[in-house]
DNA sequence: AATTAAATTTAGACAAAGCTAAAAATAGAT
DNA sequence: ATCTATTTTTAGCTTTGTCTAAATTTAATT
């Protein structure tokens, strides 16, 4: 097998099950050379640690990941590239559905799922031009760019705020269908000015005012909130 | 397993395989009742006689076509209506990357293939809206009905067409790559006015007027290419 | 340091979808 | 009507990705 022939075995031959595994390691922080257990993997991906460790095996042959036995994983540069091309796709579908096909914030996963398998460049960056190159997902989740760099927010949690700071909500950390749709029916979106007016040391929910309106949350919801301070 | 899941079953787990060879069927003209082949089905698939009885097999197991040992296949209503939904997709797919992505029209069958397979009712949906229903694939095939109604054209080939008449270009029967580049260097294209002016007996080729200009083209080309007679 | 509990890996099995080679059925030609 | 030649099917094997159950390693506790 020629050279050139183990450069497209890399870059395209990539089974749907592969990407997958290589997403997850990299949501679960294997793209920081911290070791993911074969566990934490399984529970994330409903199956099971043995089926975990097969794949282990095969992505580290391919020199996708880094593994030893009874450890864990973590992505390689080669891995972690390949993973943030597979986020990138995910995370630029889900614009395009919102966007120009109206779907709202709580239905695009599903279908991002499976369109950010689909194998075509052209594809990709046309839908990237499309959508005039956005930097963040309808959750507020940052968009790789094509050469891999990864544009960290500076936000915090809402919960951590201080208070009568002010910021402006700029993503969600669980984006769970019940959590947007709690989200929808409060008027809660990603643009939104936030003030915390007041916290509840009994039960750490805040008192906020939220475009004019005053309101009260929980904790559970305000820790799963991104808010950017802006001053 | 309830009556619901047996629904289930057949419309949402379908495999990518199971589709294509549907599809396929479909195209060899086994929606007609017609028994197809399994030597014909795995020519078209580029796949193995004895893989396509395995499938054969499987599909008959599942009510979406009817087989006949050493006879072959026929699709079942609900095959075809199947078939039909894979081939909606494909079509709106291909005018979606022809029309909003800039896409050429021989690059969009192979991207077409893979996103033919998604699975969203809504997203073919929107897609359909947000190209405002198109009838037509951008090699002039007609795209089926939400409703599995496939649009039959009253075209015939140019090859076809007598001395003097006059049509417009609808469509392609050969949509391979060579062919569809080799129509755009010599600038023919869909909706273009064309007229016979002559045959030549001696290798059937015609020359014809068209968008003004006058040109010859050989009969191989001449019997590839639908016109819609205006008259 | 020894023992137990938990996590991880191995071994062996299965389903899907494909292949090869051999067997069986059909069709065409005499 | 019989005999080939072709087509189609069967049987058995392969790969991918999964699973269960058993074995092994690590970690935690005493």
């Amino acid at each position: 097998m020629s050279n050139k022939n183990v450069f497209l075995k890399k870059y395209f031959l990539m089974t749907r099950s592969e990407e997958n595994y290589l997403k997850t390691i990299f949501h679960l922080g294997g793209g920081d050379s911290k070791s993911i257990t074969t566990n934490a993997i399984a529970e994330q991906m409903e199956t099971k640690p043995s089926s975990v460790t097969d794949m282990a095996k095969k992505l580290s042959d391919k020199g996708l990941v880094d593994y030893v036995r009874y450890q864990g994983v973590s992505l390689t540069t080669e891995g972690k590239k390949t993973a943030l091309s597979i986020i990138r796709k995910h995370r630029l579908w889900e614009v395009f559905l919102v966007e120009k096909l109206d779907f709202s914030w709580d239905e695009v996963h599903e279908v991002a799922e499976q369109l950010e398998h689909i194998k075509s460049e052209k594809l990709v960056d046309k839908i990237d031009e499309l959508l005039n190159f956005p930097k963040y997902d309808p959750h507020g989740d940052p968009i790789p760019t094509k050469d891999g760099k990864f544009q960290e927010r500076d936000e915090k949690l809402l919960s951590e705020m201080s208070i009568k700071s002010i910021g402006i909500c700029v993503g969600v950390k669980d984006s769970s269908v019940p959590f947007l749709k709690f989200l929808d029916k409060n008027n809660i979106a990603l643009g939104n000015t936030i003030q915390v007016l007041d916290k509840e040391d009994f039960d750490n929910s805040l008192r906020i005012q939220m475009d004019g309106k005053e309101m009260r949350i929980s904790h559970q919801i305000a820790s799963n909130l991104y808010v950017k301070k802006n001053d």
